[in-house]
DNA sequence: TCTTTGCCTGCAACTGCATTGCAATGTTTA
DNA sequence: TAAACATTGCAATGCAGTTGCAGGCAAAGA
């Protein structure tokens, strides 16, 4: 099960939910495919992304991600097509922040329209 | 009641989410509380916020705010104190998108220690 | 003043996503 | 083989957000 769900997820080219798989799998149970993204989220093999949609989004993590600050990029959520992309050339960049702020982590999320859908 | 719970937003340093102004208000019904969120988002009163939490945020908008992308400012969340702050002076900078990509709206979360908690 | 109209509030119910407990099944290891 | 461990499926739960409906209140009109 669990080979066969990295195996979708890393044919994607958008980033995937709970739903989304759901229906690519439909004779599995929800919760195994909730767990599974959860282990994959837990060992470092993808990352989650809140857009905002109310549902969290996975996606595959580049070869020699930490997941660290240096490895984050922008996710563009597109408003037509309801995908949200990963775009890894769009690094994050520094922010200035007042005195005695520390930062662990960082989530930059663009919405509007994606490049099919233009 | 709709002049309580701007009041208490005005003064509030912190963003406030609807569990916030239910124990502020405790005498009021969730749901009025609620709608009153909602309504002052549409009419431009206050901006919400997905800081990933699970629960949204909302804090008041600056004074001639459009909520347009000029108007966007970071976000920060304290992993200790669980308090998510507007930080109005951190500007979000322009991100190189892909060919083809139209921004409609920014998001920007940080997450770390804010300056009261280090 | 009396009535109509519209807005505000509260209760109840419902949705959807995320999460956990537990038992059954399958797989590895001693 | 037997024990230990990992994976899966079902059921139930929690929680944030949302909507419908009806009563109350207050402004506007007759
Ligand atoms: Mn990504
Ligand atoms: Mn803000
Ligand atoms: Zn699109
Ligand atoms: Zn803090």
């Amino acid at each position: 099960m669990r080979l066969l769900v990295l195996d979708f997820l890393f044919k994607q080219q958008a980033a995937v939910s709970l739903n989304d798989l759901e229906a690519a799998f439909h004779r599995a149970d929800r919760i195994t495919l909730y767990r599974t993204l959860k282990t994959f989220e837990e060992k470092g093999l993808v990352h989650s992304i809140v857009d905002g949609t109310g549902s969290v989004k996975y996606a595959r993590c580049e070869e020699g991600c930490e997941c660290a600050p240096e490895d984050l990029h922008v996710h563009f959520h597109c408003n037509l097509c309801n995908e949200t992309y990963c775009l890894p050339k769009a690094r994050i960049p520094e922010i200035a922040l007042p005195e005695n702020f520390k930062t662990e982590e960082i989530s930059l999320i663009m919405k509007g329209t994606c490049a099919s859908c233009s």
